[in-house]
DNA sequence: CATGAATGAGGCTTCATTCAT
DNA sequence: GATGAATGAAGCCTCATTCAT
């Protein structure tokens, strides 16, 4: 039985995997019940033995999706040594590093912004983004005021504002690489980064 | 008959404006042709004696809302005088003011960055995106480099970079307040000027 | 516009008589919705602009149908002179008659109980068989009654219950038609009043 | 294999009499096979290694209920003793209590109507009651000519007649009680008889 | 020009049945 | 024998688009 369960969370997983590929490639209106069964390489029906629903279905691929990317941003800041200086650059690193495996799932991004803007499921999506985005600007927010501390920034500077449009620009860059392939995000945000700490640093 | 073009041109606008409406409020997906009709005050078939069809229509609002949005901005930039700190700092209030007029249609941003995921009119929203941008960083980063030239600024300062993510933090401070009411752009941004601005002067 | 509605009307009635017409061959379960467009000679989306869905145009259909057989009741009824005695034979008669312009319809009844005992429906089809029932008890309630203060049934008889029974006694023999082509409704209803009449003049 | 076949017939029989309470309750289409195997305390599959479709258990619920029945209505009928008038009434009164403990299955009756009037098994069904309401008035009517015979009911009595109406009252009776809960078929049964007595007494 | 009734392709979902374990 | 996960045919309903008035 306990194989049983792991088979069967595998599978959902595996479900939501396959789902993620599809939506990332025809957005949520765009894709058929159909076309997932079929890059899960399952009957249609099955599908429903494990969501309830495609908006569901949306919705789990929008927690794994989330899942996956907090998961590897707390990874790399909790792996961070040094300054606070140095920890931002090498998060800023980290971050946009997570774009050349992302690149084909990022519409998937745009998807969700769009759920929470207008489908039905908009609460769920508005709640998950805020929590997310107040998670890490949460943590930014820590690693700014751990310089300020350390005598590193500035005691007038802001954290929480600072780590709130970090956080904004972070992101930012990665959707302008998103619509200009020519645009190339960590030189970007290399280069900015140099301005904002010495910013910080005052 | 310049009359007539006249009325048509307007009649068209009023439905363009209408369809905004509904369409921020119900996304692409979920906004009936009917609803805008009726939003409209006309019949559900004149709307196709103005456009060709749902897509058409809803790339006519991005039109729209694109040289509404940008005319505001290229406005409060012909407008701006004193030094290069004082009209980017002037430029980021005037930006997130905007934000309180634009509230309601705000979400409409988030359903052309879905358009241009995965729609069917995907390039043509991500062309006009990757201008679109690729203008407001052009005149953002010559208002940097106008700054470095008077000696305002650093000369090691890249104005490229620095440009590209400013542009994205506006626009990620408001998705952010859209998210989260609670949040204050303003101030957040305002806030953050001041350091950013700092490390631009050195 | 007093036109338009009448078509629309007309209309409406058209696609009852045709779903009623499959219904009666097929069941509610087995009739398919295109199969009723088909049979009313118009598009499968041309009936949700006039009844919200399958469920709504089988309650429509149900409605027509109690109107209808119920018209005729009490046409019949009110038709009718003579003797209490004479007024109730002749009801019968008439009653078994419309078995032959039934028939083809007889079927929906069965339907029409099934849906009252378990379809999501069930509540409005019980109150409506409920009403339809008593409305018609009370009627030869009525009938019975006067025969009783004419001096021609015994003052004894319990009204109702007698028409209760009676009532009931009618759709049974219809029912019986329906299974058994060989049953003759009329006759045994006849033969059957001859005797119940005896017993209510004593 | 003698107990093997014993037990395999019991548990075909719990399977029978748990599709019975879960058919009454939801309808044949409103039940699914899901439902009736919880029901059983059985899994979905095993069903079917005892009916081969979910119209076959159906039917198999149509046997036994119609055995059941029978079975009462003929275990009182031969208990009777007494004139045929009070066998009779005595038949009456045992037919209308038998409500008491049908009224959780009686909606099957309906489902059962109901599937003879349109389901794939109509003439299955409709043979099936053809014989039942045969058989029982064949029964009713022997009581009738036995009465005749005795000279306690008149001779010019339409003993088939009478008894075909009869069988039909009593069916109508337990209907109406089905659709009212304020409907007492009992006395309402019992005053009608009193009528009907005199008139076969004459 | 304006309309809205009519349309039917298309999609989500259900559920009886099968079959590998 | 027993099971329940997997299946896919089938059906209800939606809604962008057309076209006769």
């Amino acid at each position: 039985m306990a194989f049983r369960q792991k088979n069967k969370k595998e599978k959902k997983t595996r479900i939501v995997e396959a789902a993620a590929k599809v939506f990332a490639r025809r957005g949520f209106s765009g894709t058929l019940v159909a076309d997932i069964a079929v890059e899960a390489g399952i009957g249609k029906g099955t599908l429903y033995e494990y969501f309830d629903s495609k908006e569901d279905l949306f919705f789990a691929v929008f927690e794994w999706f989330v899942q996956k990317t907090g998961a590897e941003a707390k990874v790399s800041i909790s792996a961070l040594g040094g300054s606070a200086s140095e920890r931002l650059e090498a998060l800023t690193e980290s971050l946009m590093h997570s774009w050349v495996e992302l690149e084909d799932l990022y519409s998937l991004v745009m998807e969700f912004w769009s759920a929470s803007a207008s489908s039905q499921m908009r609460e769920r999506f508005k709640q998950a983004f805020r929590e997310g985005y107040g998670d890490f600007r949460h943590i930014v927010s820590a690693l700014i005021r751990e310089g300020i501390e350390r005598g590193e920034f500035r005691p007038d500077v802001d954290a929480a504002s600072v780590a709130a449009a970090l956080v904004g620009t972070w992101d930012a860059l990665l959707l302008q690489a998103w619509f200009d392939e020519a645009f190339n995000p960590l030189t970007t945000a290399k280069r900015f980064m140099t301005v904002l700490i010495r910013g910080l640093a005052g």
